[in-house]
DNA sequence: AGGTAACCGAGACGGTACGTCGTGTCTTTGC
DNA sequence: GCAAAGACACGACGTACCGTCTCGGTTACCT
């Protein structure tokens, strides 16, 4: 959120932000979204339980989703990793399987406010799109392509495209269409993923 | 959403204004987002602008997702027909380019805006879903079922998962990825779900 | 405002305070007062404007009207001084005269100001009453007494409260009343107080 | 406070003033303030105590002095009855005696409080003048009035003036003076005044 | 000469109240 | 007898200052 400070060490004047305020703030969004729910949780609700003032809040995030978004990537539950077993299938497939539950319940909840507000609130969506969806979107690219290396792939497939289509599914379900995100999903998307190993014949 | 009043001019006790009175309110709506936009859009001003009590909204209506749902289907132009060409390739990239227009500009707006309500209240996910969602997607499962039948897709193509693939990457696009929807999209989103041609060896 | 340093050199321990800063303090708060009156005049501006910490002023002063108090009575043009030139009348008058234009404009918000907050602040209204409202009525009661040792009152007058009655009536009209302080007044009310050069027949 | 609304029962649409909220609002401001005093008093105070939104406070008074003001003034027991008992020395000190004990205690409390924001708010000043300073200065001016026509003042006393003095001295002694405010007090003050009685001989 | 205590500017901190806004409900009155 | 106008209870918003604290640094007295 607020790395850039780096080279200020010359003109730091005045008290320094409180890192003990910083993590209560954190902490405290953790458990008021755990209680009640995303769309629910104000700022004065964590200011309230974190034992802080609503300016120090203000002070140092523009908004209840970005001090959303770090108490949840602060927590490093929440990171999925990507794996790398040397098969695309096994890779895609582990992946789903891991990501999904982080989606059901409380978590996903916060998951798809966040995403609300990235639609409501512009600048939160390029901080979102920013920390959050760009990164995740480069590991699946970094993913599909060990695979392309290995000829699981067609040599000419645009990887990004295809990267799209995969979280895009996974997101259809997660935010739009009422259907399960669950292993047998996982695996249809994956069945089709590994049909286009074939060359492009014409087109 | 209320297409109960037809057989009404009998008793005719001041209720005649009521589909006047519907009329005004999805209008008010519609010049509402188009001046402010979803997010700053409020019952209080449409009412106002409609010359409208907010109760009579509230009758019709659950919350301003609601109105501004019925007041963005309401409008055919927002409709975009799926294409049947007898060729699945120049039916997909057809439909693509008739529909990524309508998520520039204001009516994008209020798109992602009824999507990221959607997120928020849960009563009204599922009318969106009911209303808006589903029935797109079904019809494009149509269109894909079409270029089946015609051999342009394998015949054991889960065709649920195919469209979750397509619609998701629109949507990822759409909502959470800083890319572009534009004809190269498209063309690529085409290129490889028209490799899905061969039947599966394996898997 | 802060003389009871006086036999504390022997622990004088540490930088002294500083009285740079004193004045630029005392001269932020007329200039602040000057731009947006005594009510909108904060502590921070003060500060900022001292180029000074807040600590700094809270050291010296426990508010904002303990500032404002040291910064009009350290400017000594709002100071009257009591006139003695042989004869009551032309003493009341003079002093009258000489007091009311401070009343006006600016200096006279502040001094408005601070009478509100002796209502407010029960310690300052202490400290202002010790260092501007006695001494006046000190400075008035003297100036009646010569009157009366001239034989212009009568020698039972009780001069504490005539002088109660005369601060009063101009206070009153500042404070209080819609009504101008102007010569038309000062002569008014030293004819109502001349007439008390008559011995009291009874009572 | 809000007489103005008599001739507008042609255009007097939506629903209307609660009274119950009104009265509600004055009784919790009232308990309030004998609680905390003026100064600590809030409107988040009354609007809880009265169960009444914020909002319906503001929409009526201007400020919490407005309602501290209404609040005193629409409980009868502050009023101070004139006395006209065919005596200027008798009304003047009876008048003095029953006035002074509201003075003392939460209600002279409230009372400085007024006279304090009078001084900080222009706005509440002119509606203080209009609706307390200035009526019971005219009674008083009619009291003296009344003994002047029984020749107990001289003829071509200034009774504006006189009225300013006698109410000056109380006020004086009331907001900035620590002298008290007694019966002896009263009975120096209209000794003082009845020496008035005397025809001005120059001047 | 060094130690150390009090000062200084800067500004983050926990708090409190502010006045506004929008929600969804409820009166009142006019049509 | 419906519906416009709009008052109502509620509750979060984001802001403003308060008075305190922490920080790095500066005097200037006292060993």
């Amino acid at each position: 959120m607020a790395e850039q400070e780096k080279n200020q060490e010359s003109f730091a004047r005045g008290r320094r932000r409180s890192s003990q305020s910083h993590q209560a703030i954190l902490q405290a969004a953790r458990e008021v979204l755990e209680q009640v729910g995303y769309q629910a949780m104000t700022i004065e609700a964590i200011a309230a339980r974190a034992g802080v003032g609503k300016k120090t809040i203000y002070r140092w995030w523009p908004s209840k989703a970005a001090v959303a978004l770090e108490s949840l990537t602060s927590h490093t539950e929440v990171y999925v990793p990507f794996p790398d077993t040397g098969s695309l299938e096994r890779d895609l497939t582990l992946y789903f399987e891991l990501s999904f539950p982080g989606l059901q319940g409380k978590s996903g909840t916060v998951l798809s406010g966040l995403a609300a507000e990235a639609q409501l609130d512009p600048v939160f969506a390029h901080e979102f799109q920013r920390t959050f969806i760009v990164p995740r979107k480069q590991e699946l690219v970094a993913l599909l392509q060990r695979g392309l290396q290995r000829g699981e792939l067609a040599p000419d497939t645009n990887l990004e495209v295809l990267a799209d289509l995969i979280y895009g599914a996974k997101w259809y379900r997660f935010l739009l269409h009422p259907a399960p995100l669950d292993d047998v999903f996982a695996r249809e998307i994956v069945k089709l993923i590994l049909r286009l190993r074939s060359e492009a014949s014409r087109t």
